[in-house]
DNA sequence: AATAATAATTGGAATAGTTCTTGATATTGA
DNA sequence: TCAATATCAAGAACTATTCCAATTATTATT
């Protein structure tokens, strides 16, 4: 007899409508899923956990549901390398950190106040638009 | 009558070992290139220039060769999102600006004495072998 | 210099992540 | 309700890269 892990989180609830994007029940449950496992999983991650709840989506549909969430802002794809992209739900502008260790992806907030000019000689005249930060290396065990 | 582009830059001479690596003619046609071309090639790219000189290589080869001299840490390979590889022969700790609007990537050098704890706010514990920083936007036309 | 051992190169096949295409299904607006 | 539009599913196609087996070049040894 195969029981289902009990979702450690109660049920997110998800409007019919964020950013301007409709809400499909494959939409939602993409989504749902990036908001309660937060380990910065792969598209084929998201599909293989998706499908407990949804078990005809396609790996097809959550690309394009990864995609449009996205487009619209709602989520981020962060890459590392050339491995698969990973996505988060984590919208405020932060960096990560990749424990060469254990693989696991940590979320790097930047400290208040901190200015990238201040940080980095710019190319005079450029604007900014996007900033993507990626360290790698080793926790040291506390 | 086909007329080749002229080397704007005089012949850079490349010892016969860097970093205890043997510089086959491959080896150092890509390296040469690189050294010349800092646009950030890819190895497709790296592969249709170095043709000029030796018309019988590889692209496996090509690839074969930016994977030693980046595994002797003589260049340094950038990946944006998920787009191709790119061979940079800059060794110093740098990130890179993408203008949007012409593809041209700039090296972006660090200002002197930033710390990156100073700026970021790093999982405890961490020990960094490896930056990445990359800028995405345009350059106002100065 | 000849030979054996090792390393590098080549060309093509294989791989993996992602995108594209087509037809079916669902949703929205009139 | 019907037409127009958007979304989805399944699998084919694409692309950057890696792998593989056979050949060629280089190095070390006699």
């Amino acid at each position: 007899m195969v029981s289902k892990a009990p979702d450690i989180f109660p049920e997110i609830e998800i409007p019919d409508e964020i950013s301007g994007l409709r809400m499909t029940a494959q939409r939602r449950e993409v989504y749902r899923l990036l908001q309660q496992e937060r380990n910065h999983p792969t598209a084929n991650e998201v599909f293989m956990r998706v499908k407990d709840r949804l078990p005809n989506i396609s790996l097809a549909t959550v690309y394009n549901c990864l995609e449009a969430l996205v487009q619209h802002g709602i989520i981020r794809q962060v890459n590392f390398e050339r491995e698969s992209s990973r996505y988060c739900p984590n919208l405020s502008e932060h960096g990560h950190f990749h424990d060469a260790a254990t693989g696991v992806i940590h979320d790097v907030d930047f400290k208040p106040g901190v200015n990238l000019a201040d940080v980095l000689n710019l190319p005079p005249g450029a604007v900014i638009d996007d900033v993507e930060i990626t360290l790698r290396g080793k926790l040291a065990s506390a």
